[in-house]
DNA sequence: GTCTATAAATCGATAGAC
DNA sequence: GTCTATCGATTTATAGAC
């Protein structure tokens, strides 16, 4: 282990910086958190997290992308582990028993978006991802509705916004009422498959 | 005209209140709105604004209160203005296009479910109220598929909190990406109306 | 680049006069 | 019930030492 050098021992506070942003963002909730609690929590002080987020929002961002990125490696693994199309859907639907809405992801996700909707710069980041993520989701639906013989009942895209809307709208609800279930995604993703009666009949 | 009593100067302050915040927090977001300036807009004081909500969040609730009154005006409006399914289907689709997420309801009240569903006032409330709109919808689609001889795909309490999530996701994503369309919404619905060919075949 | 210290502003909420 | 005045806590953000 080599001493560490400058730019090393920088990113290392920026990423500590944003791992307990994101314990804590989870727990209370981006408003309810301020920057203070951030530095305290994390062995720092106020002027460290300025010295690496110029505003409270970058941070935010920050955030979302390393818990986005924590939730498509999740998802990717699962669906890698799982061989047959019901194998896929079924581990699926155990991610998402578990992961939509309760634990807060989705909810901090659309907390942060709705709250600094305001603020331009952080309103054309959240879009980019937005159109980012649909089109890589329409291209997993795409590559897996090939590999298992599936005709999707309208453009990739279209399917993809669809599902990816009806994950936010379940997972808000969720938030604040537990009792809400996602049996209602899983229908939609089983409608998908059930398209695959007639594959290349025609 | 006769002179208002104490009571109706009392309720007439509170709905002032609640309109200028509702105006305000629209605008602006919830939480980028100070009560002060909510009592400043509506010509009162920030003392005043107390009197009549004991906390900042409890005249949020009336303020959702109100714009949920007034959605679930509009869209009955529309319903009872159109008489065959398909004029139904395309009030709803002009209403969707204009209404959903750019006008910044949803925004509005998904950025204050978020932003307070750590106070488990507000989140027994707001659970309770998902609840009674979703029912209040399902029996809405259980209505309108047996006058137009429709079978629904599934429960109709299912179908509506598919369509709920679904209104609720797009509108979101909506408020921070207007190039978001909704098409998707008018499908799912569409879909509804093609399982139309078979009402008592069996 | 991180620290301490603090500015500067604002917030939600309260007290007491009327 | 509404006002003025203000509390007290907290916020984001900055200045300057190291």
């Amino acid at each position: 282990m080599a001493r560490l050098t400058r730019k090393e021992t920088q990113e290392q506070t920026r990423a500590r910086l944003v791992e307990t942003a994101k314990d804590l963002f989870l727990a209370s909730g981006y408003n309810a958190t301020s920057l203070g609690q951030v530095a305290e929590a994390a062995g720092y002080s106020k002027g460290a997290v300025y010295s690496n987020f110029a505003t409270k929002h970058e941070l935010g961002l920050a955030v979302l992308e390393a818990v986005q990125r924590e939730r498509i490696a999740a998802v990717v693994t699962l669906l890698v582990g799982a061989d047959t199309f019901e194998d896929k859907l079924a581990a699926f639907g155990r991610w998402a028993e578990t992961n939509i809405g309760d634990v807060g992801w989705t909810a901090l996700e659309v907390e942060f978006a709705t709250s600094t909707r305001h603020i331009e710069e952080v309103r054309a980041a959240l879009a980019d991802r937005r159109r980012r993520v649909t089109t890589a989701l329409a291209e997993l639906l795409h590559e897996q509705a090939e590999t298992f013989g599936i005709t999707l009942p309208a453009p990739a895209e279209d399917v993809a916004t669809h599902l990816l809307a009806l994950g936010i709208g379940l997972g808000v609800q969720r938030a604040f009422d537990p009792e809400l279930q996602v049996t209602v995604l899983l229908d939609a993703l089983a409608e998908l498959a059930a398209n695959n009666k007639a594959p290349q009949a025609g």
